[in-house]
DNA sequence: ATCAGCGGTTCCGTATAGTGGAACGGATAG
DNA sequence: CTATCCGTTCCACTATACGGAACCGCTGAT
């Protein structure tokens, strides 16, 4: 079942596009390029390329100049709300990062996938850096990950599990049934543990974010190497999470979880 | 010769879409709502919107829930570079407009267009606000965009104007011979000069920003109401604006003009 | 000065991909 | 229980975008 997705071709083939100039900021890209590289003809690269700077998500430094993003795309980017916890939250994650000397991140929920929206590292000298910004992974993998989902009402943990089985394949460690056990534990618990289910020399603990009405918006999880993470160890990071959570629960920061079932 | 746009029709309507989205960033947009909107019918909006979700740019929460910006648009708008002169000139603008007491612009140039990144309003109580952040004018109208046109090279302003040609006769006091007459006199003056041309009220004065190599990648731009804009005023503001950009000539930002001809 | 190579742009006949009206299903309210 | 309202699915039609080929203008080598 692996869904055919029927869908509007020159979206995503502008979407591809458009990524590969984001890879190439300064630089900008030129048109045969884009064309090579996306395997699209020279022709349809120019037309998609002539819309997409109408549009203003391209823009081109003159007739047959280099192509680069377009103000517009960054403008509609920072159109505020959703993301800024990432931003808020960085103080936190820095005093983290600098207590625990672990690598610290900040996530939030997208649909059914956790995203990575901010990280920093300790100055202990074996950093786990399996998650960079941006990353997404299936609600559930990880330990911010399995936070955001364990947040979730029952109906939408069920749905986002059922949505994601195939995505789940990818993770050696874990499966459905695996993923309900793991929820019930979080909720036990107040905090999400991840030992070594990613990847086995890595563990790490996530507590919940919520904003002023106790919503969970987002998850701040630290991860270090398994052997740091003793008994004693994680009570003591346990708690300086819900600490720094506690803290970011009241700035002032528009977010709102979305909604309902999954 | 009004240039009918052969394009590829999806691109354009996603991205009307997306703009609807991000006028109601927290809120999210239900599909009836923005079929309405866009015109298109619901079942058209349905497609279009499964394509904006599979490539990120939009999410929904949970099957038949509202729609919101996905954070790969975020992701991208991100992307380091260009844009980032707006960032760093904010302390600059913010001296300058407490200094003058009247609002301060920083521009830039894309394409034959000039986008205002940054706006700071100073405290004398009548504001001059006729140009927003994310605004785009026609290079040449206006102080900011005359200092970026006039900073190109020949070749680049004559095919400027005659690409704008269209859109200039939106501004009755501004035709192509005049922007040429104004182009060179701001190459004498060495800054820009805007009596009253856009808003018969308004006057304003914008110097150039240049990188490290002595490119122009941003004007900065003072603009107050005419009676406020005596000679001694205009060079105290000229030399105020002119050190400022000195300053900002070697902030650390990765940003390069863009090419060639226009 | 001439030519070859390369990148960008335009053209045009074709088939494919997107369209949207209509019908369906599920939830919510009256 | 019925009336709406919203999201989703279906399908026949045709407008749309596709891409090969030809064209143009530039640059650099012979």
């Amino acid at each position: 079942m692996v869904q055919e997705d029927a869908g509007v071709r020159s979206i995503e083939r502008a979407v591809a596009i458009l990524r590969l100039i984001a890879a190439a900021p300064l630089e900008g890209c030129r048109l045969s390029d884009l064309a090579q590289e996306t395997g699209l003809g020279k022709a349809t690269t120019h037309r998609l390329m002539q819309t997409l700077v109408r549009v203003g998500f391209a823009c081109q430094d003159g007739a047959g100049g280099r192509y680069y993003l377009g103000y517009e795309l960054i403008r509609l980017g920072q159109s505020q709300g959703r993301y800024d916890i990432g931003e808020h939250a960085r103080p936190a994650l820095l005093r983290i990062a600098r207590e625990t000397g672990d690598t610290v991140f900040i996530s939030v929920r997208e649909g059914v996938d956790a995203i990575c929206l901010d990280r920093q590292v300790g100055d202990f000298p074996i950093k786990t850096l399996t998650l960079n910004i941006g990353d997404r992974r299936p609600l559930g993998v990880g330990a911010g990950s399995l936070m955001l989902l364990a947040a979730l009402p029952d109906a939408q943990v069920s749905a986002a599990i059922a949505a994601n089985a195939g995505k789940l394949e990818a993770y050696s460690r874990y499966s459905p049934e695996i993923l309900r056990k793991l929820v019930q534990r979080t909720r036990a618990d107040g905090y999400a543990y991840n030992d070594g289910r990613v990847l086995r020399a890595m563990n790490a603990i996530a507590v919940p974010v919520m904003d002023a009405e106790g919503t969970v918006i987002a998850a701040l999880s630290v991860a270090s190497i398994a052997q740091r993470m003793t008994k004693k160890r994680i009570s003591m990071i346990v708690k300086l999470l819900e600490h720094e959570a506690a803290q970011l629960r009241h700035v002032p920061v528009s977010v709102r979880q979305q909604g309902e079932s999954v």
